[in-house]
DNA sequence: CCAAACTCTGAACCATGGTTCATTTTATCA
DNA sequence: TGATAAAATGAACCATGGTTCAGAGTTTGG
């Protein structure tokens, strides 16, 4: 018998693997995807380039992680909302109010998730966590449509098509004027919540504790 | 004297141009900018890769200018409907309509446009290009709320916050399930219009003459 | 302490695709 | 037609940045 990790290696080696995808975490939230070459998660994570690849198989493989890592957080949240308790109507505003205000805070992050130019495996794992986000739109949507708290005036409203709306118009609003022009929450959150047939809520979003966003790396 | 360019030199020159832009401008139509690289232009335009170089700076100029070329057609078209008789609020209707069904006709086109992904300079345009559209939705919208045809009820609404909304949701909602699911372009302008206070109108848009599509090269 | 197995290193490698430029071809005019 | 200038050519060039790999360093079991 030759060799066989001991306790302390694999701890060592798992350590290192979350040095590296929080460097390029770290990296991202500060210059987005684009900014997390090779060379520069290695400098930041303190290791070679070729040690990188001893722990993901490519760049894109790496980032899609990130990503994944990312985007997990903020769509449990969301979906921590959507099953939460109360009227359907309610849990959408909440959804809605709380998807606009957490990238209004997290403003740079969410850039790298809705905005940045990414392409290949990226830009598919973008869609996909837009797809997410307008499959928890639908369901409330039709939950609303038929518990009867949506606009009965009208045709029916096709709640697939709104629903891919929504998850378009909330970024879009987010970003269209630049960094430094991110609209209110409350705005925002009011605007797309009409398209749902909801009238705009003025009231604060029903008894959800604050939704504060850690920026920490 | 040694030399002067001769009309017929000019015209030709002129015509090498075009045909460069028009065969960038086919293959963007059907493979996306990605699709066009240097070479292919080239190869198609019948003219050596050098030779692009004598009628555009880079490749990125180039395809500003086929992005420019594309985009400023279906501008036109939709600065057109907004700026025509009618009250606001039609016109409103009338322009988120004509840009969905327009868009879901022309797929690949309007995928280049609207949702390849692009950075760089193309990125820019397209931002622009997007805010060019939200800039007609805030007008209208504006016109349409001093008319008073905007629901009064509930809070001022927040026409620049909305048109950005509307702006992004047309795509999104085109494009989020792919370019074999897109959706019917009633039910899209539905959904965003409803997005604008507006109900959701049942009649065909007033008095537009079919917008039809040229897919021609 | 040694050999075997594993891990780390980082400079070299390489693929891609835009860009250049010496050369050739074409156009102008005396 | 010869001289000059412009235009076209396309193979070579190059910048970028991800990826590899031979060698150096560590860990393990005997």
């Amino acid at each position: 018998m030759a060799y066989r990790k001991t306790g302390k290696v694999v701890a060592r080696l798992e350590a290192n693997r979350t040095r590296i995808l929080d460097a390029a975490r770290a990296l991202v939230f500060a210059g987005g995807f684009q900014a997390a070459s090779m060379a520069a998660v290695a400098a930041k994570a303190g290791v070679a380039t070729g040690t990188l690849y001893r722990y993901f198989a490519s760049r894109e493989a790496l980032l899609l992680d990130v990503f994944r890592a990312i985007s997990d957080v903020e769509m449990s949240r969301l979906e921590d909302i959507a099953a939460g308790p109360g009227l359907p109507a309610a849990r959408l505003r909440d959804v809605v109010h709380g998807f606009a205000s957490r990238a209004v805070r997290g403003a740079r992050q969410a850039h790298a998730l809705l905005a940045e130019p990414l392409d290949g495996a990226l830009a598919e794992e973008r869609l996909a966590y837009r797809r997410r986000h307008a499959a928890i739109f639908e369901r409330l949507i039709r939950e609303a449509q038929a518990a009867g708290e949506i606009a009965p005036q009208g045709p029916a409203m096709d709640a697939h098509v709104t629903a891919a709306a929504i998850a378009g118009a909330i970024p879009s609003a987010l970003t269209l004027h630049g960094p430094d022009n991110v609209p209110d929450a409350d705005a925002l959150s009011a605007a797309v919540l009409r398209m749902s047939g909801l009238d705009p809520y003025t009231d604060t979003p029903s008894s959800l504790e604050d939704l504060s966003h850690d920026e920490s790396a």
